[in-house]
DNA sequence: AACTCGGGGAA
DNA sequence: TTCCCAGAGTT
């Protein structure tokens, strides 16, 4: 039996049972890819199951305020994930009658939906031919055919989509595609897979020359930038300054004023910089406690954190509004700053 | 082509 | 620590 008929076989007997599978339903397809992607199925799993029961139809996300989408993604990451599935919610409502479109051009436009989604879309709802190249398709790819080519590369890239659409079972693209994809994740694993047991071990080039370690490659390796924030919990009376981001890391979720500083700053240089003293220039204040270091840390970003209460008259943020205190669980806010909730009381 | 965008789990 | 996860959008 040939590669392709292999995968599928070695599927039907180990699949797992996850919530989004058995569907053919386009809305709980694009909902779990979306939610899915750089994310693990563990951790995105409660999620998919939270959205569906507060959004049962895409007209019901559509009809969302974007703060609760953004609130019920908190936690996951890529907060553009979440706006973008608001905005293509609305725009499948508003063009398309609330029908999930069946063209693959189509679909590939929707906002949030790039080519691996596409193709797991029509592919899955619809059983169209279209192969989907994820990370685990890559792995399972680059080991079986011994394909050492980076694949963060646009040569690279092409030859992966290319090498993958050419073993798609286009009569059972739905099955092939995800078995693929579950053959990389539970069995071809990237750090300790489980080669012993494999029943593709036979016709495996990476197995042949001891090179599943080194498969795939990636060329670029990302460096971490360190950021030094202040937050500052700024209030007066029973308010307090909160804000929506607008850009950057974040945009969209709410959160304190603050200071950035491209190092780490005691209290006393803190509030001696010009941007403290702006804020504070025609006010009086208070400062009631400054928190330990948070250090938060991200792909690309390390972040120190430390978070400043103040009690404070006559400050004037133009890009902060003032909001009781006792709502601030309300609002969509980074992990980070969940985290820093945990540990006071806020009121 | 390079950069940006989160958070967590596994080794 | 390092890697990477059912990647996409912007510059």
């Amino acid at each position: 039996m040939d590669f392709s008929n292999k995968l599928v076989s070695w599927y039907q007997n180990n699949k797992r049972d996850l919530p989004w599978r058995n569907t053919n339903n386009p809305y709980h397809i694009w909902l779990s890819e979306i939610i899915l992607q750089q994310t693990r199925v563990l951790q995105g799993t409660p999620y998919y199951l939270a959205f569906l029961k507060a959004f049962p139809k895409i007209e019901d996300l559509a009809n969302s305020p974007e703060d609760k989408v953004l609130k019920m993604w908190q936690g996951l990451g890529y907060y553009s994930r979440a706006r973008n599935l608001h905005v293509t919610a609305k725009y499948i409502v508003d063009n398309f009658g609330g029908e999930f479109p069946k063209d693959y051009s189509e679909v590939l436009k929707l906002k949030g939906v790039g080519i691996y989604t596409a193709a797991a879309i029509t592919s899955f709802a619809f059983d169209m031919p279209y192969a989907v190249v994820d990370g685990n398709v890559i792995r399972v790819l680059s080991r079986v055919f011994g394909v050492s080519i980076p694949f963060d590369t646009s040569a690279g890239k092409k030859q992966f989509q290319q090498l993958a659409q050419e073993l798609l079972i286009v009569k059972k693209a739905a099955i092939y595609n995800q078995a693929i994809m579950e053959f990389g994740a539970i069995k071809c694993k990237p750090k300790s897979p489980c080669c012993s047991s494999c029943h593709l071990q036979d016709s495996c080039v990476a197995y042949a020359t001891n090179s599943v370690a080194q498969l795939p490659v990636k060329s670029k390796k990302i460096k971490i930038k360190d950021r030094f924030l202040h937050y500052l919990l700024i209030e007066q009376k029973d308010d307090i300054f909160f804000g929506k981001r607008k850009s950057g890391i974040w945009t969209g979720l709410y959160e304190f004023p603050f200071l950035e500083f491209t190092r780490k700053m005691n209290e006393k240089q803190v509030m001696q910089s010009n941007d403290w003293q702006k804020i504070f220039l025609n006010s009086t204040f208070d400062v009631k406690s400054v928190s330990y270091e948070f250090i938060h840390v991200l792909s690309h970003q390390k972040i120190h954190a430390q978070f400043w209460r103040i009690k404070a008259n006559r400050v004037s943020l133009e890009e902060y509004e003032l909001i009781s205190k006792n709502s601030l669980l309300e609002f969509p806010v980074s992990r980070l700053t969940e985290k820093y909730f945990e540990t006071i009381d806020l009121v």
